[in-house]
DNA sequence: TCTGTTGCTGACCGTCGGGTCATCTATTAC
DNA sequence: GTAATAGATGACCCGACGGTCAGCAACAGA
């Protein structure tokens, strides 16, 4: 027997989801969320899968819980600074939101975006979650950020202004763009939204 | 013995190959790739497994084969139209163009946009070939428009027209945001289309 | 040091679905 | 009419993977 015998396993009860979660995403990312197995989920967390089924029920369960807790925190921080912001219409797409607009395609979010959009339609109830807690909100802010800039007379009564959408449109093409592409042409996505935006506003400004 | 007795099936090695890729399209615009069985694909075909493997090696096959078929078609009539027609910038991104832009979403093409974001990151090849046959011919298309607007006094010199990509931005958007979201908030696919299209215009218009 | 609790393991099970192939039958050639 | 050809069938095979569970081992309390 070795006396500096390693213990085989450490309990760890607290920690587990979010170890469990973090290598769900790099597995998804890597090979989507079907051909991802998960056993080897559980391996990439240095756990077994016995026990990766004692916090998620279901590999779907899993799945969910991935995209909820990675992208939760970031849009509600976006909501949090049109609410608390003085800014004008304009310093603020200027500002926060472009800061927040370049910063997706860098983070985890954007591997969460295509996950949505390969696998929403098979999991209703996750994109009613989704619709609900990250697109309405989100829709919802844009919204009152254009209203305020036009009440303001900063900018002028468009079309476009009915269509948020517009405004992460770029963000959305550049995350796909590269995840698809990237090694054919890469899309350099932070001028690609600086330029789309700085038009963008300049089409609605009031001169 | 029933003299009018049908035989068990005709023999038709021409029409098959069509059949089958069509009831493939249908079967995975409701399911997605992995979630749809061979089985099934060849049961919509009204014809055995077995003999959709005589035609397509295997699923990957078969899939590729879909892409290929309903795709090539629609973007080679788009770069054959930049090639033979005489308008103006302006009026080709108003007239031609356009119309291609809003029927994007209301065709097949729409649910292989979101398969290729699905299941693109798993078959390089096809990919490649996308953006071979597609992507890099559409977007060349795009950017010699653009190019012989500016060069004719049309428009203006502007960060946009490094990105082509902004001109089809509407067209994914809406093609994902409907396929996910409709349920919750349809988008007039149509009306944003045109908008942007206008004001992406408008901004890099002469005056 | 003993004992109860529970976090944790990994061998196992059942099902599902891609792919095969021996066989059959519509069609063609003569 | 008959034989030869090749289009078409569907029962079958088998590996893979989601999910289970009986028991093991780390830790806490006394």
């Amino acid at each position: 027997m070795n006396l500096m015998a390693k213990p085989k396993f450490k309990r760890r009860k607290h920690e587990r989801p979010a170890e469990i979660t973090s290598a769900a995403l790099d597995a998804f990312a890597e090979n989507g969320y079907t051909a991802t197995k998960v056993d080897d989920v559980a391996r990439r967390a240095g756990v077994s899968k016995g026990l990766l089924y004692l916090y998620f029920k279901t590999k779907e369960d899993l799945f969910k819980a991935v995209v909820r807790n990675f992208i939760s925190p970031r849009i509600d921080t976006l909501i949090q600074s049109v609410e608390t912001s003085d800014l004008s219409a304009e310093n603020f797409l200027r500002g926060p939101f472009l800061v927040f607009a370049k910063s997706v395609p860098k983070s985890p979010a954007r591997i969460l975006l295509r996950l949505m959009i390969a696998e929403g339609p098979k999991h209703p109830d996750l994109v009613s979650w989704y619709w609900d807690n990250v697109v309405s909100k989100g829709l919802g802010a844009l919204r009152s950020v254009l209203a305020r800039g036009v009440s303001d007379g900063e900018f002028r009564q468009s079309a476009l202004l009915e269509f948020p959408q517009t405004l992460i449109s770029p963000v959305i093409v550049s995350v796909l763009w590269n995840q698809l592409f990237e090694r054919h042409e890469k899309l350099d996505s932070d001028r690609f939204i600086e330029s789309f935006i700085n038009e963008f506003i300049a089409s609605i400004k009031v001169t």
